[in-house]
DNA sequence: GCTTAGGATCCTGTATACCGTATCCCTGAT
DNA sequence: ATCAGGGATACGGTATACAGGATCCTAAGC
């Protein structure tokens, strides 16, 4: 507290600047998801860096980033392999994400402002009309763009940065097992609950729905396992 | 493992696997929560290499790693600050620790061994001696101790990589406000609830638990506030 | 006297070069 | 076919260099 660096208004000369280590890490992180580095794929400190015309330095801090984030695993003296997701870890990843999705839309219920949740109507809307257009893409992002909205809402900092991560990998999962489903009747039906103002109703919803989520993750897992018996 | 002697220059450095890095970070946590370095002490690569007889990289990583855990802001260009918890992101820090301790709690009463729930009846035990000893150092590493057990007992990896870091600021906060409380009693009840296997009852009590925790803290601030009005 | 402009200085961000060593892979001998 | 040996590879860490933003001290200007 009694932190006054800033002048009011908060006018951030160069807030775009970004260290070229988080660019990196940016940049890693969207190919994992993308499947261009699948899972199991080593990263090569030295390739990267040659390949993204940078020094070994930015690229070795992307890389233990991603690590904490929970998208590659680094062995001792190995380096940095992509992680494949077990049963276990979507199963955890799920527990956790409920957990504090819960808590998200329970405080989100109390706090969102009305501007906010036009916001997020509208990224409803978003998915609404790329489900209608058929749209598989633009509805996943519109999916994962209201998820992140609700945590928003949330006014919570740490829930957000702490679900973050999470939700970047349960995004990964979800286009690892090319699922842009049809959520939006689901997604509006929370999202009332939010808009409604009542927290236990909106945990509710949030709960039904973490578990729906489960549910079908589950389900095109098992029949993933099943097509494809042994890797 | 066949390791060979080390040369006998600098400090004892062969003493386990783990990356330089990795003790760094360790180390200045360590010092962070010994309040060595109190909130707004600046963090500076070359005087912490120098000091801690490596070179700038391993104190970089350490210094991100402490950024991800929260204890430290890097503004870029500008270093890494050791931060001061505000009242807000005290109760963000309850908030979260709530939705997953009750979570780790509903799972470890379903899944804790008799040998785990053993280990963690032994540590309640050394609270207790520690209690009637008046040892408070001894208290408040017993209190920390079992939290990180119940966490163990949960059997979900993810869910202990996510709260661990938290646990580690609440401990924090806890010797900021001098805190070692007793919290015998109520430890105890929350694990008989857990030992008997009740997932509701584990949840319940890790519920009551965290919230009279967070209601000591809230008094402790209020009254540190009180007595120094500005900082 | 107070503010402002300049410049010196500190420190980060990044690059480059290099060493030791653990791991992997390939080859060759048994 | 198996196993040992010997590179090749790449990580972990050190050392050094340097550009440029941030900070601070000082001196000039109103």
């Amino acid at each position: 507290m009694s932190r006054q660096a800033d002048a009011p208004g908060s006018f951030d000369i160069d807030a775009d600047y970004k260290p070229l280590r988080d660019r990196v890490r940016d940049e890693l992180r969207q190919r994992i998801i993308d499947d261009v580095y699948p899972p199991g794929t080593r990263l090569i400190e030295t390739e990267l860096a040659a390949g993204l015309g940078v020094s070994r330095l930015p690229v070795r801090e992307a890389i233990r980033a991603l690590e904490s984030e929970g998208f590659v695993k680094t062995v001792p003296r190995r380096g940095a392999v992509v992680v494949e997701l077990s049963a276990q870890d979507v199963e955890e990843l799920f527990d956790v994400r409920e957990a504090l999705e819960v808590l998200a839309s329970r405080q989100a219920a109390t706090r969102a402002t009305k501007a906010e949740l036009r916001r997020v109507r509208s990224i409803l809307d978003r998915g609404r009309k790329a489900l209608e257009a058929g749209d598989r893409v633009a509805l996943g992002k519109a999916n994962e763009a209201f998820h992140d909205e609700i945590l928003k809402l949330s006014h919570n900092l740490l829930l957000q940065a702490v679900l973050e991560p999470l939700q970047g990998r349960l995004h990964w999962l979800l286009r690892q097992t090319g699922d842009p489903n049809d959520l939006f009747e689901e997604h509006s039906a929370w999202f009332e609950a939010i808009a409604s103002g009542s927290a236990d109703l909106a945990a509710e919803r949030a709960r039904g729905h973490a578990r729906l989520n489960r549910e079908i993750v589950r389900n095109l897992l098992a029949e993933r396992q099943h097509r494809a018996p042994s890797a």
